[in-house]
DNA sequence: GATTATTATCGACAAATCAGAACATTATGA
DNA sequence: TCATAATGTTCTGATTTGTCGATAATAATC
């Protein structure tokens, strides 16, 4: 099966998305990926990643009403689902995983 | 991409050359990461992102000697630098951080 | 109604990853 | 010494993921 692995900016902005709940919407996102991340990436990025996403069923979208703020287009606002939550897991545990091997390892590592 | 992040398969071989140390070749890394990450990929694969890295200064490599066990090519033995440790941490440190603001979300993602 | 602020969408391309064929090297045994 | 099996690496082309600039949409403000 092809297209079933996280991306690395895939992940980082699911992860986002989850930490930022429940107002994840595209320039958010993207200035916690910059102030918590040190990872810079322009907005169309992050809606091309997004909409991947979607697509994964790893988030689901909706739009937000129209704030009596500032102008502007309403936001798309984004949710993780359960199966975007539990593909993050999995990669976590694993890499805590190997993280523990190369641990034990380091006396000969440094 | 301008070759400054490292992607998610090129952070998985990284990691599993640490925790193989100093048995780290490419088909010793393709098992451990079918087994440990449930990660199936293709040797050339594994040589590329190995090739990759080496550019990046986070591995290096060295030929072993020709082991008088069976036939075959002479293995070429990768180890972690230490730039591609410090890389793997900071990149472990910051998601560390994100996940720790999701979970405290969790009530309201369940 | 024009201007400005804010956000989303589109389209094109670059880099990373995948997949398998081709190639190289060494041990073994007839 | 030749054929063959075992083991690893390199090469080539296709697909997926990452990046960016330009454009469209919506709403407040002047």
């Amino acid at each position: 099966m092809r297209g079933e692995h996280l991306g690395e900016l895939e992940e980082l902005v699911l992860l986002t998305v989850g930490s930022l709940y429940p107002e994840a919407y595209a320039p958010a996102i993207k200035k916690e990926l910059a102030e918590k991340m040190d990872r810079k990436v322009v907005l169309s990025s992050i809606h091309t990643v997004l909409t991947r996403l979607e697509n994964k069923q790893f988030v689901k979208s909706a739009f937000g009403e129209s704030t009596p703020e500032r102008g502007g287009k309403r936001k798309r606002f984004f949710e993780i689902t359960p199966q975007g939550f539990q593909a993050l897991e999995a990669l976590k545990s694993k890499r805590d995983a190997l993280w523990g091997n190369m641990l034990q390892l380091m006396p000969n590592l440094s």
